[in-house]
DNA sequence: TCATCTTATGACACCGATGTCATGACACCG
DNA sequence: CGGTGTCATGACATCGGTGTCATAAGATGA
């Protein structure tokens, strides 16, 4: 690979003559630029970034950790919405900014991320992201004095800049939008105990609350068995328990859509079809199951990629040392999809 | 950040002893060893990889450029495995051996490659891997002397290593486990025509005629309607074709598992019960669709992970120089899932 | 005891860029 | 015509490591 020097030497000029017309940063006679604009092209001339990096001391290079890439794959537990979509959008971001994204992965491991942040140091990246699978409460190890970093999907006690989905708020519009359209008596499925959970029985009781509707605890199960045997099974017991009731739901909100999915399979298996028998709401927005269910599912959108969109902007705000308001957790607000497994009630 | 100069002073020695202490490629007096690593701690040092790599002229990085990362979200269109599996068994191997992953995103843009090439040029990467959205035929524009490649999921007429999968095979595998479970019509409504569309259905043939069963054209079909409105009431219209003839089919083989899931709908619509009525396979292994749906989805793995392992490895074995005797395209098998949605015939 | 070898360490150049400063050639101005 | 400023270019040091070679101290052996 030819260096400056090679480029130098076949264009009869200096070294630096030749960084001046790479990075145009003074004056060259045109003659010159062109002598050595057709020497690298002769000569297949590609800067070294390590070089100019050793000197200016800028990387170009974010480093961001996440489970994402390998722990589906390993961990048989159900998983929501791929955090994948968290890292198109940072990549996005990061590519206009011609920020170079260097990805690792703990493979399901905590353990092994102080060695990847570790290698990233050693790139000198400029930023550090760290995406967790879930909404969660999260501690990292300390980090060199300066060295900015970026939590998406995830915040700690530090007060570092964290990027959350709005949970609350997202359940709350959603369960607010079932309202609107006519439905009174809102059964939710929800997944398992954590942040997420918490936050959405939140949003789904202060809707409730707002529309002067009363909140019927009985109406909220935990319908996660965490895909065992016999879960259709648990889960129509609770749907007839609801369906018993002397006032029964007209819709469930399911804690995401892969539930929702097993619900429609669970439903039909007992001959109640959505939306008609009972109308289904879902939440993640995964557009894979929720476009392609049929009838096409209803769903809180789980902002992932504006999450990850708002994290790089945030990180590259930081890594340019511009000001900003922000508060350290940033809450992303998500959009109702409103599809065909939800009907208007009267 | 501290430099090997900072604790040389530290620790009273010179530069060139800290190095060897890093690297431990030359004797040092213990005492002198532990002086210099105390001075590392205290000052946390953290090696540079650009000064290092300029010497030794290895960056340690792998680029790898796909459209997995935005793709899906930016089109629209139907998306079968989400390539983004062949990225964790490509990370796996990666990890292992110490290589970092650099990842950039076409975003969809052909166009674009050439400049992220260039930028993984400039970080002297090691190797270069290019993943494919889906199987196809490609052509990159040509590299620097001795820089490596592998492709996967995609061949080119240039003899580049490259990485498919064996999808003939595939759909031969699945329709001999259904024969062999009893199924003798066979329907297959398959993909929009596509290389991997050509490959099955060569395999179904073959699967058919290494049985002694006849193949029946009729009982191929392109279900593919890139999810138009009209979409269920046009696969129902084949499905119902298939019912009426005088022998009909037992089992449909869906050309991926998001059409599986949404035959699952059409059919049950149509108070058809799977697998009572009719026997349902899929393709690809998606597993958040085949897993989650009800009943369990039967499948064949389209198996994008181990893809992602095997280029790894030869990727490595290019890069390390070793021989190897693997053909220039590389197929890769899966296995049939065997799930709930198709039963045994007498 | 002296030549030879091994061990432990340092001096110095170099990898490929860029920042700083110097220099020569002109143009411009009074 | 001499002083000043701009343009175009080059010499040289530097970033943070590592490869090469030199060297001093101590061990070994005939």
């Amino acid at each position: 690979m030819p260096t400056i020097y090679d480029i130098a030497k076949a264009a009869q000029v200096s070294p630096k003559t030749v960084s001046r017309v790479i990075n145009s940063d003074a004056p060259v006679r045109l003659e010159t630029r062109q002598q050595v604009e057709q020497a690298m092209n002769e000569l297949g001339y590609v800067p070294s970034k390590a070089a100019r990096s050793m000197r200016s001391n800028r990387s170009g290079i974010v480093g961001l950790i996440t489970g994402a890439v390998s722990q589906s794959s390993e961990i048989s537990e159900p998983h929501g919405l791929p955090d994948l979509f968290i890292v198109q959008g940072i990549q996005r971001v990061l590519a206009d900014e011609e920020i170079t994204l260097m990805i690792a992965d703990t493979g399901g491991l905590a353990k092994r991320i102080p060695t990847l942040i570790n290698t990233f140091l050693q790139y000198r990246v400029e930023g550090l992201i760290y995406v967790a699978d879930r909404h969660q409460r999260i501690s990292l190890p300390p980090l060199p004095q300066g060295q900015q970093m970026i939590l998406v999907n995830c915040f700690d006690d530090q007060g570092t800049p964290a990027i959350v989905p709005d949970d609350q708020k997202g359940q709350h519009d959603l369960v607010l939008s079932l309202i609107k359209e006519g439905h009174r008596r809102i059964a939710y499925l929800c997944l398992h105990e954590c942040i997420a959970t918490d936050l959405r029985i939140a949003g789904y009781r202060k809707a409730l609350g707002a529309a002067g509707l009363p909140f019927d605890l009985g109406l909220v199960q935990c319908g996660d068995f965490e895909r065992c045997e016999e879960e259709p099974q648990l889960q129509w017991q609770i749907i007839q328990s609801w369906l018993a009731l002397p006032d029964p739901p007209t819709v469930i909100c399911c804690g995401n859509d892969e539930m929702a999915m097993r619900i429609y399979g669970v439903l039909r298996t007992q001959g109640m079809a959505v939306p008609e028998a009972i109308s289904i709401a879902g939440y993640d927005n995964h557009r894979s199951i929720a476009e392609t269910l049929y009838p096409a599912l209803t769903t809180m959108e789980l902002p992932y990629e504006s999450m990850g969109v708002a994290a790089a902007q945030r990180l590259v705000q930081l890594i340019r040392n511009e000001p900003n308001e922000t508060p350290t957790l940033q809450r992303i607000r998500g959009d109702v999809f409103w599809r065909s497994s939800v009907i208007a009630r009267p």
